[in-house]
RNA sequence: GCCCAGGUAGCUCAGUUGGUAGAGCAUGCGACUGAAAAUCGCAGUGUCGAUGGUUCGAUUCCGUCCCUGGGCA
């Protein structure tokens, strides 16, 4: 089963209470919460919360260590075939593509190579490293795209050929496994008013210390989890560049940004038969606002072998 | 009361030597093949403060008024 949406829907609620009700294992489909360090700030379910459910894949990655769509693929498939009944929720496209529609099998880049495109793009521009891209991957890249110029780069460095050469054979597609899909899609307003409200909650949670302790550690600054929504605003209220108040309402601002963003993805993307998909338009907690006719749906789906 | 600087897109502002205007941000739409909470592409929007005058034509020049900020009394 997968549950899929925008930040602040009520993605991990449901999946937690569908868990519980079925008996249902949770993996985490959401890249930032992979990461161990800030559990207030990516809005990782509580201790509590996991204790009533398995739940997998949750701050099983250090910020030093980036995590990625092949290495979560082969983490969540891993996982999916050692439970009953795998929950798949998250908000990173992403990653459900990787899963269900397969992922160039692109070797290792070794370091040195990613780290010259990195330095290539920090001291001359996207354009500068699009122009040294081979002619198939520079033609299916925008030059200003930075980030995917420099991944670009770096697996023509480290492999010797271009990406676009890889990506014709990518790994098998998700097959063997009977999908169901809940996707929320909130109205904007209600996302708006719930990042907001969420992100008060999170400060009184203890968001600013839980910052503090990262940045503390030096880590270097384009490590992903560094990037999290609410951490580039909150280290610069830390610095004392900016108030609580501005850091906060940035903080918001960007998170509401994405999840429009989010909705763009699983608007077009297909994951599932049509059939097999349910579009639920407002947030949700818990299980309130299923019927019973829909739990006995999903009962009948999972014990339902044909 | 007097002097100065302003009033242009949702916000901050640029500009038009007179021919009804534009950037950034915000917003919307879209893309997405190993960083994706990332990174990019595209798009719309304006009674140019109000009102008279000059002019073929005024957002632009002139007068008056209103509003905002600052200074002097």
């Amino acid at each position: 089963m997968i549950i899929a949406g925008p930040t602040a829907s009520g993605k991990s609620a449901l999946a937690l209470a569908l868990a519980q009700r079925l008996g249902g294992t949770v993996i985490n489909a959401d890249a930032m919460q992979c990461y161990a360090e800030l559990r207030i700030v990516t809005a990782r379910p509580s201790p509590a919360d996991e204790a009533l459910a398995p739940h997998r894949l949750y701050g099983v990655r250090a910020a030093t260590e980036p995590a990625n769509a092949a290495w979560w693929r082969e983490a969540a498939l891993k996982e999916m075939e050692a439970c009953a009944l795998p929950i798949l929720c998250g908000g990173t496209g992403m990653y459900f593509s990787a899963l269900v529609n397969g992922i160039a099998a692109v070797p290792e880049v070794p370091e040195a190579a990613r780290a010259e495109a990195r330095r290539l793009l920090a001291e001359q521009g996207a354009e500068a490293v699009h122009a040294r891209l081979d002619a198939a991957t520079a033609a299916r890249l925008k030059p200003g795209d930075s980030q995917r110029v420099a991944r670009a780069y770096e697996v023509l460095l480290g492999t010797g050929r271009g990406l676009a050469s890889w990506q014709v054979e990518t790994t098998e597609k998700l097959t063997g496994w009977r999908m169901r899909m809940i996707l929320l899609d909130p109205p904007r307003e209600d996302l708006r008013a719930a990042i907001a409200h969420r992100f008060a909650a999170m400060l009184a949670q203890g968001a600013v210390e839980e910052v503090r302790a990262l940045l503390a550690r030096n880590l270097p600054p384009d490590l992903p989890l560094l990037r999290a929504h609410g951490v580039p605003e909150l280290a610069a209220f830390l610095r004392g560049e900016m108030s609580c108040e501005d850091a906060a309402a940035r903080a918001i601002l960007a998170t509401h940004q994405y999840t429009k963003r989010q909705m763009t993805w699983f608007r077009h993307q297909k994951l599932v038969d049509s059939a097999a998909m349910q579009i639920i338009q407002s947030r949700i907690e818990g299980l309130k606002q299923f019927s019973e006719r829909n739990i006995a749906e999903f009962d009948n789906f999972i014990n339902n072998e044909s």
